[in-house]
DNA sequence: GTGATTCCTTGATAAAGATCAAACCTTAGC
DNA sequence: GCTAAGGTTTGATCTTTATCAAGGAATCAC
């Protein structure tokens, strides 16, 4: 593990106040590791070991039944994910899988658990990280609920298109079918309902998408803070997908490789 | 605030592990008050000032967009609602309504975040009570995304019927308009749903359900603990309907008035 | 490069779910 | 008990979404 990347993981709003002494012991006791694409690194119904932060690539979280499968959230550098099941000691609810090839750090639950109790700092950090996570999933849902696919779109690219600062015009970092699965929703019908947007001020070529009118996309579909955020609460083990990137700096989808993409913090 | 009724919080996973000073002193700052049928109790995108603890009657949660409306929870004695909002200091993502009159005791959120702080057993119960209410939406999202309506209906009532010890004949605690938001479906579409679902061995008259073929039933839709628990984590926060009560418990619109009903945990 | 995946799109069709309207039933309040 | 209000069911219809199938485009491995 490179110390940079240790630095990176120590600026985490998860482990920024916490003790230094701690943090190192914690971080004493955690593997760096890196996967190749598409590997699977946890299945739902496994007991939760680690918790997982990832310095590198990114990360799907999704969940299968009867054959069926979502996409829950994907996740980017530098986030974490599955604290809820490391802290309750419980099983996953949701499967991972790398995207692409990814580095991560697993961090002990155990452990963990065991900072909580030492560090009142890291304990507040950990409740409001969950707090978060929580409403993310609450926003999840009622998103879910309350709109129709074409709404839940046009309400994602607003988001998407606010994560860009503001652009008109930015790159999505996820595949299609991944938006898709996360807005609940086809692949088929994702496409479907993209052009119909257009009629709304929408143009989208390829991963890049262009708001052409956007007094006429929000009139179709208004935001609202109560389910598209922001909440200043951006944490990890949340639900979203990450951030878009900027015209310019394709290819989008080894985004992850440079820098970093989108917002950290988003997942 | 009978002493009885402090006695039934104190027992709460929330509390149940905190210093008695500090529960005392909790409690001091806390309001009880009674609340008629029906009102509003919290607004949607207000701040969140109290914590709110369920001592009698239920409590609807559920939030809006664009006019339309959806249930997202049932909430009962004894449980807490809006924790996140609390411990985060940020807008209430949902509204709450009494279903009938309801007493309800309303703890300061800031003497809670002050609790947290100097109580590491009391911030054990936050943190697990949080992980619990964010597992339970992360089910929510699950069976959302995953099942049919009939799927969600059958998974419903076969839960129901777990909660009611494996009897095959139950009454539903709450109107079926209610159950129908929760599983995101109009109230017509549940009707006719519950009907299809006779030729798979269930029937209902009136709020009472009587499964008359359980294997057949599992077989058109098989429960999952993923989804639909239990996580031993039961806790409040959490997103679900009350269990249901025996027939011999009629009336069941005012079950809340006995003793308690259902598990008072699952909320 | 080139082939082989995998993803994306489009079309046709079917299923699922929503909406509108009306009748019925139950319950709460007088 | 009676009445009014609200909850539930049913039917007819329409909209939304999924499914199946196939062609085209982008991407990855060799």
């Amino acid at each position: 593990m490179r110390p940079e990347d240790l630095a990176e993981v120590r600026s985490l709003p998860l482990f920024r106040n916490m003790r230094a002494a701690n943090f190192q012991s914690l971080m004493q006791g955690a593997y760096a590791q890196r996967f190749p694409s598409r590997l699977e690194l946890i299945r739902q119904g496994q007991r939760a070991d680690f918790l997982h932060v990832i310095v590198e690539g990114s990360v799907e979280l999704y969940s299968e039944w009867k054959g069926a499968s979502t996409t829950m959230a994907v996740v980017g550098p530098v986030s974490t994910f599955i604290l809820a099941a490391c802290i309750r000691d419980l099983p996953y609810l949701m499967s991972a899988r790398t995207l692409e090839p990814a580095r991560l750090l697993l961090v002990p639950a155990s452990d963990l658990r065991a900072a909580f109790r030492e560090d009142p700092e890291f304990a507040v950090s950990i409740v409001s990280e969950l707090a978060g996570a929580y409403r993310s999933m609450a926003r999840h849902a009622k998103n879910l609920k309350l709109r129709n696919s074409r709404e839940r779109i046009a309400c994602y690219l607003l988001k998407q298109s606010e994560l860009a600062g503001g652009a008109d015009r930015f790159v999505l970092q996820v595949e299609k079918r991944l938006v898709a699965s996360y807005l609940g929703m086809t692949p088929e019908n994702f496409s479907r309902a993209v052009r119909g947007l257009e009629a709304d001020g929408v143009r989208m070529a390829g991963q890049t998408v262009t708001i052409t009118d956007r007094e006429a996309l929000v009139r179709a579909c208004p935001p609202d803070v109560l389910i598209d955020g922001p909440d200043l609460e951006s944490m990890s083990d949340g639900v979203s997908l990450p951030g878009p990137g900027m015209p310019e700096d394709r290819p989008a989808r080894r985004a992850a490789s440079g820098p970093r993409r989108g917002r950290e913090t988003v997942a």
